[in-house]
DNA sequence: GGTCTGACTAGGT
DNA sequence: AACCTAGCCAGAC
């Protein structure tokens, strides 16, 4: 169940991106949508960001375009393409940019 | 309270 | 398909 929260949208992005199955993607407009409206992506990305060692799999979430969208050193974008192929994700690789079929790995509650 | 920022999006070029 | 621009929301300062 999605709780809505007028503060700790942080909270909402974290138990939402917990929710998504194994094996399966979102999108960060999606997850935005899902708690207030997707015009929020940007928060839901900033608060991804915000992330540290929580057990939370960040790396099922990226942008609309089914691409990564990280720039953070310590998970980089390899290291979330290695995650998402482990995970059953055919991931593609055109011109250095990670891309994943939304149509086929879209998580979709 | 006003201002800035961002792991975004949609639309146009 | 790739690049650029403007718009939007919530939190940090």
């Amino acid at each position: 169940m999605v709780k809505k929260r007028k503060t700790n949208f942080f909270q909402a992005v974290y138990q939402l991106t917990n929710q998504i199955p194994r094996g399966k993607v979102s999108t960060y407009g999606q997850i935005a949508g899902l708690i207030t409206t997707p015009r929020a992506a940007r928060v839901v990305g900033w608060a991804l960001h915000q992330l540290d060692d929580q057990p939370i799999p960040w790396h099922r979430v990226i942008n609309s375009r089914g691409e990564i969208s990280t720039s953070c050193e310590t998970h980089s974008q390899l290291t979330q393409k290695r995650m998402l192929e482990q995970e059953g994700i055919t991931v593609r690789v055109i011109n250095g940019v990670y891309k994943i079929d939304l149509k086929k790995y879209l998580w979709q509650p």
